[in-house]
DNA sequence: TCTTCGGCTAAGAGCGCTCTCAGTGCGGGT
DNA sequence: ACCCGCACTGAGAGCGCTCTTAGCCGAAGA
């Protein structure tokens, strides 16, 4: 725990190049000051391989460059079934990389870890908050938006306190996807449904079913959690509500691949038989037997919309309140 | 930018309290004080909602409590087919929890960020470093070591510099995969290998080569990246150099569930007329057709060990240098 | 009762940086 | 030749915390 050997400092740079500390700063900050200090100071800087210490920049401009992004997921499903977290990941990752600034990743599995989340951002530990995939009335955004940080959100949270976030327009496409079902002839079109505690899930039942509305037909239910697991229950509790189901749109791919496997055990051919429709459009669409027909949501582009939008809260800049990303069918041969 | 709305500090807590700066610090860090005195400290700060400023700390401690985890994959295939780094995220995520170290993510798709990974860990940005998935003699393990930052790798870096690692057995998975294969009574078993430039494609090829050596068999090798698409592309190869061929191993799951589809799509039977191994067992491997037989490797615990290794070496502790973690061979329906 | 010792506490000196505020030198206007 | 203004620079004061160094006070020993 001895002082690092030496790391140099602008003090050390200064002296080197024979000016004073502030003038240092000023070109490491990319202010203007004479040619020939600046020569004599980058000169220092290389020589010395000085680097700006993080913390003490930090301590007195109060601005961390640190982003962080909270999964309060339980860490079983976060990362292990789908992929739509990696894909936000990857894109707020890029335009943070973009814009110098890091990303924190605080997987908020258990309840405790709330605490320390809050602890951290009171702590002014990171400059803003990104929160990803909500559950239910979480207190998580109230908490924070108290603390008074900047704050986005993918998907509208649930609670009472109005953040800007960034969706996608998921009654649409899921609308979208069902009708596409209705037009092609078919008559029985059950739905295999996201978790009633998350946008995602809520949204996309309520376009199954105004899309179901407008051609009177009935609807037919069954929850899943997004998993593939979820969507073989639930594809099995279809079946026997309603043995002569002849399509399905299923709330996300991994639940529509579940689908698929149940109704090919059950000897029904997709999509002659039985249609299937999924949502996201992840890769694993393309690779289903059949490849799946999915209504694509721009997970990549939600990632850096989210962290675009928050930079610009950071920065002390008004945003949109709230952004919806399109959603597009994609049509392969499951439908 | 003004200065933030108030935000209490030591010295408020203090003064409030009626004792010294000092003694405030003692009590946040949990030295001992007298009763009396932590009480008063201890009811002050719950007054004020005191938080310590983690800049503060980290300019005198030299600690930052940051922790940074190292993709250098191209962005594109990291967080987008497998569910090999969500796994290790989870992992590492639960160990730094524990510890109260925060989690900064990197991915180091470009070689800019190369330069800006290096760039951030000379500013003392973070405590220790977390590599994983090294491509060929990726040039960031020697940058690393000679700033003199703690290192774990997971896997062992192909390049000279030697850094503490946490690996699986893949040799001996993938060598009991093929014997597997050939106790059943398979005669020309291939094998789909990873990439040749990762130690996990290397080791579970070599892995194959020793158990067909055994055994005086004749190796048929198709080289994949580990994603879906090469596992069908790897299978058609096979098909077409050998036809014959009744079994595979597959360097990994996703590259297993390619090659069942092609073999479906070809008219071939799993496991009646084609055996396969895949390697992983990720959760996709409950739910390909037929449920996959597959080399386990605890991801998990890979990020728990990285986790917990570096966590020594940055508190000064020794480690050993290198540790390899067991791989099962979980028998499902494939082979 | 006086001394000694040990456990706490207060005060102060930084950690490395930014930023304000004078101050310096130079050119141009009169 | 004088003054004003401009552009840049240097000194110094912190940012909020930890840690060392004295100093204080009460209890135990003589």
């Amino acid at each position: 725990m001895s002082r690092a050997a030496g790391r140099p400092t602008l003090e050390s740079v200064a002296a080197r190049a024979g000016v004073s500390r502030a003038t240092v700063s000023r070109v490491v900050n990319g202010m203007a000051v004479t040619a020939s200090s600046e020569d004599a100071v980058r000169k220092a800087i290389d020589e010395l391989g000085y680097v700006p210490n993080y913390a003490a920049r930090t301590l007195v401009t109060q601005r961390t460059d640190l982003i962080a992004l909270v999964l309060p997921e339980t860490t079983a499903r976060v990362f292990s079934d789908d992929q739509f977290f990696p894909g936000v990941v990857n894109g707020v990752s890029q335009v943070l990389e973009q814009a110098d600034k890091q990303l924190v990743l605080l997987l908020a599995g258990s309840p405790s870890s709330h605490a320390r989340i809050a602890r951290s951002v009171a702590a002014h530990h990171v400059d803003g908050v990104l929160l990803a995939s909500l559950h239910g009335a979480d207190p998580l955004p109230e908490t924070l938006s108290r603390i008074g940080i900047p704050v986005v959100c993918n998907e509208r949270p649930l609670g009472s306190t109005p953040l800007p976030y960034v969706g996608v327009d998921n009654v649409g496409g899921a609308a979208t996807a069902v009708r596409h079902l209705l037009t092609g002839g078919r008559t029985r079109v059950a739905t295999i449904a996201g978790p009633q505690d998350m946008i995602g899930g809520i949204d996309r039942l309520a376009g199954y079913q105004e899309a179901l509305r407008d051609s009177a037909r009935r609807p037919s239910v069954a929850v899943g959690d997004f998993t593939l697991g979820s969507g073989v229950s639930a594809m099995r509790q279809l079946l026997a509500d309603d043995p002569d189901v002849d399509a399905v749109f299923a709330a996300s791919d991994l639940m529509a691949e579940g689908a698929l496997k149940t109704l090919r055990a059950a000897g029904r051919r997709v999509p002659d038989d039985v249609a299937v429709v999924g949502f996201d459009d992840i890769a694993l669409a393309q690779y289903t037997d059949p490849p799946l027909t999915t209504v694509r949501q721009p997970i990549l582009e939600i990632g850096r919309q989210m962290a675009t939008q928050l930079l610009r809260l950071v920065a002390g800049e008004d945003v949109e309140p709230t952004m919806t990303l399109p959603t597009e069918l994609v049509l392969r041969q499951s439908a």
